[in-house]
DNA sequence: AGCACGCCGACT
DNA sequence: GTCGGCGTGCTC
């Protein structure tokens, strides 16, 4: 900054404001406000005020842009009574921002949620015992009730008072007009109980008390540090991370565990109250906005300690992070696919290193990222060997789908129905399970071969015949099934053509008419409540037959569930997708994990057209270390991940020309050199979502090549018309 | 992200 | 003649 001799500047601040703006903006910082790095504030922008953080100075280096003319900086209105963004947060946002190529301020929307949280804190009303005046009011019964139970100074909420003393409210405002009572705040009163880290619990022994020692010194170590904490099904994985996060409570810092589905996790929520004595903290994007607003202000204050939530959670502001882990590590719902796409995964290993905290991942079925990090040494591994309570892994078996097929038109190969009828006569329960919604994934005419699909989407119609329409389910578009074939017009022509699990549920009703079924999908399973009845109901032996989705993989615990049937084993395999066999083998695991965890030993069937293949193989010697070190051995040589650097481009216009367009100026402009490739542009396999036309190029890069500059250097070189919206997903997960 | 400015169709 | 549609562009 250059002054002239005598004359400075008038102090200013870069402001980090919620929208997605290349940068900070510059503002007049008045003297008065004693304005800090971190310091949450408002500014005029436009016409409007905003939210937003102080940042930190710009570096040096940075300078060489023009600042803005001082005659155009606007004041700092206000500084808001919260505490300050942690420096390992503003950080944190910073490096999320230059890694996924996201604008900062749109990540810094992710750490300002709840935006009522900065509205100045409205204590509640309530009443207290008036000072005695002079006047003599009448002392009805009911206002004596009301008196004698306020101790004096003692403040009291309205509604609590009014029903203690079996009154009306109404009397407690008529007895504040006689000088009764007078209105007064109720002190603040936390509704975040501390969890209690010697709550007596379970107790740990064996191999878990090992490894919970083991985690508990990388947490005293207070230190950055992350551990891969693998372990079979029923291992007790949750009780061992739960010592690290009683250790974190010990040492007076913050933990959050980030679950992918925070919904479905009612029997986890039992766990955690079972070993701490409380409830933790929820966030998840259901949260009303109250809770929203309480939970933001109560860990931004640190009166959360352990919080439990969704990828967003990552983002809130903890005074003083000591772990993080990550449940069900592998899951790609971790991967947000919407606005900053990132990885929960890999940013909560990164959201632990700026806060010197501990970070474990957990999975029974590790990524090959991860198992690749914990063999190069970059992670801890810690393995649990057994089951616990020495319950037996389940038998997997394969049903060859070519030696014996369905009835034509069934779905159920005859092993799997005597199976299912063996397990239910025996009073035992069983599960069919088929990760796809509806009744049939494609609707088909018999006399010229029309295909029912989506108008927005390169996508099928599924039909949903419990609530008679067609739904695509990319974009929602729904229609009546027509009487006749919309192309031919022939009548009664359109035909149903592949299972979903309401068609398997049809096909388990005539096969056992008098088996009390239940159909689990996130159609008929809208939220935590839908499915804590509906684990409840299992659990109570309310049911014999469970007909589900991938919602039955997570994290369920059925005591009596022995037999799993895999409907459709291939399903996931279908594809181009670089991940497909790693994600069966984890899902079908996940799924088959389910069955026989008490005494009964666990059976599950696997059909299949292919029992030879890999994913199959892995499934039915229980020897996934084998499959994932065969998958490693395949991703080497070409360098794609864990052992090389992908990031894609989604171009999609309304305008097919325009999109193609720009995807050509991308692939002319495309960077090139020594393990540097891209690929493409090609049509995203759903060429056609939401009625905007799709294009992709793949950049694929040896793992010692900076990605990031190499992206922003190859989109600075292309001009993109405002019409046309250009997606960067680095290290993507799916290839859609 | 929002809000303004700006340039073309159906209403009192 | 105006009200209003949403396409482009800027906000320290």
């Amino acid at each position: 900054m250059k002054d002239t001799a005598g004359v400075s500047s008038p102090p200013r601040v870069r402001v980090m404001l919620p929208l997605p703006l290349a940068g900070a903006y510059d503002y007049r910082a008045p003297a008065e406000l004693d304005l800090q790095p971190g310091d949450v504030v408002t500014v005029p922008l436009g016409q409007r005020h905003l939210f937003g953080v102080v940042w930190d100075p710009a570096p040096p280096a940075a300078e060489a842009a023009e600042p803005v003319a001082e005659h155009r900086l606007k004041p700092v209105l206000a500084r808001l009574p919260v505490p300050p963004m942690s420096p390992s947060l503003r950080r944190f946002i910073d490096w999320v921002a230059a890694y996924t190529l996201a604008p900062p301020g749109a990540v810094l929307r992710m750490a300002l949620s709840a935006p009522a949280a900065f509205e100045p804190a409205s204590p509640q009303a309530g009443w207290t015992l008036a000072p005695p005046g002079n006047s003599q009011p009448r002392l009805t019964p009911e206002r004596r009730r009301v008196l004698a139970l306020l101790q004096p100074g003692e403040v009291r909420a309205g509604g609590a008072l009014a029903e203690a003393a079996q009154v009306s409210v109404g009397v407690l405002r008529g007895m504040a007009e006689n000088g009764l009572l007078r209105p007064a705040l109720l002190p603040h009163h936390s509704r975040f109980r501390r969890p209690d880290p010697d709550h007596p619990g379970p107790a740990l022994a064996g191999p878990q008390a090992a490894a919970a020692a083991a985690l508990v010194a990388k947490v005293a170590a207070r230190q950055f540090a992350v551990t891969l904490l693998t372990g079979v099904t029923g291992s007790g994985k949750t009780e061992v991370y739960f010592d690290a996060v009683a250790e974190a409570l010990r040492q007076g810092r913050q933990a959050l565990v980030l679950l992918p589905e925070i919904a479905l996790s009612a029997q986890w929520l039992d766990r955690f109250r079972a070993r701490f004595g409380v409830a933790p903290a929820l966030w998840h994007s259901e949260l009303t906005s109250k809770t929203r607003r309480d939970t933001w202000r109560a860990v931004a204050d640190g009166e959360v300690a352990v919080l439990v939530g969704a990828r967003s959670a990552l983002f809130l502001p903890y005074p003083d992070l000591g772990l993080v882990v990550v449940d069900e590590e592998h899951e790609t719902a971790f991967k947000q696919e919407e606005g900053v796409i990132y990885h929960a995964r890999d940013m909560a290993v990164v959201r632990a290193r700026f806060a010197a905290a501990s970070c474990v991942l957990v999975s029974a079925t590790p990524s090959l990222e991860s198992l690749t990090n914990a063999e190069t040494g970059r992670y801890a591994a810690l393995d649990l060997p057994t089951r616990h309570g020495g319950a037996s892994l389940p038998q997997v078996v394969p049903v060859d789908l070519r030696k014996t097929p369905p009835e034509r038109g069934r779905f159920l190969a005859p092993p799997l129905v005597a199976a299912v009828t063996a397990t239910l006569a025996r009073g035992e329960q069983a599960m069919l399970f088929l990760n796809r919604r509806g009744y049939a994934p494609l609707t088909l005419c018999r006399a010229c071969g029309h295909r029912m699909r989506c108008p927005n989407c390169t996508a099928w119609l599924v039909e949903h015949r419990a609530q008679r329409r067609l739904t695509c389910h990319h974009c929602g578009h729904t229609e009546a099934p027509p009487a006749a074939c919309p192309e031919c017009g022939a009548e009664h022509s359109l035909t149903a053509v592949g299972p979903g699990v309401e068609r398997v549920q049809e096909e388990a009703a005539q096969l056992w008419p008098d088996a009390r079924r239940l159909v689990m999908a996130s159609d008929n399973i809208p939220g935590p409540a839908a499915a804590a009845a509906a684990a409840q109901a299992i659990s109570n032996r309310e049911v014999d037959l469970i007909i589900g989705t991938q919602i039955v993989a997570k994290g369920w615990h059925f005591p009596h569930l022995t037999l799993v049937g895999v409907v459709d084993a291939d399903l996931g395999l279908a594809g181009g997708d670089l991940r497909a066999a790693e994600r069966t083998v984890q899902l079908l695991h996940q799924v088959a994990g389910r069955a026989g965890r008490a005494e009964a030993p666990g059976q599950v069937l696997l059909q299949s057209f292919s029992p030879e293949h890999p994913v199959m193989q892995a499934l039915i010697a229980n020897d996934l270390d084998a499959f994932m070190a065969e998958e490693a051995a395949m991703r080497k040589p070409g360098h794609w991940p864990p052992f090389g650097r992908l990031a894609a481009l989604i171009v999609s216009a309304e305008d097919e020309r325009a999109a193609d367009r720009v995807a050509r100026d991308l692939g002319l402009a495309a960077p090139g050199g020594d393990g540097i490739q891209v690929l493409g542009p090609a049509p995203a396999p759903l060429a056609l979502l939401r009625g905007r036309h799709r294009r992709r190029l793949l950049l694929k890069c040896r793992r010692d090549v900076a990605v990031q500059p190499l992206l922003r250097e190859w989109l600075a070189r292309v001009e993109i018309p405002g019409n046309v919206r250009l997606q960067v997903d680095v290290d993507p997960v799916s290839f859609l």
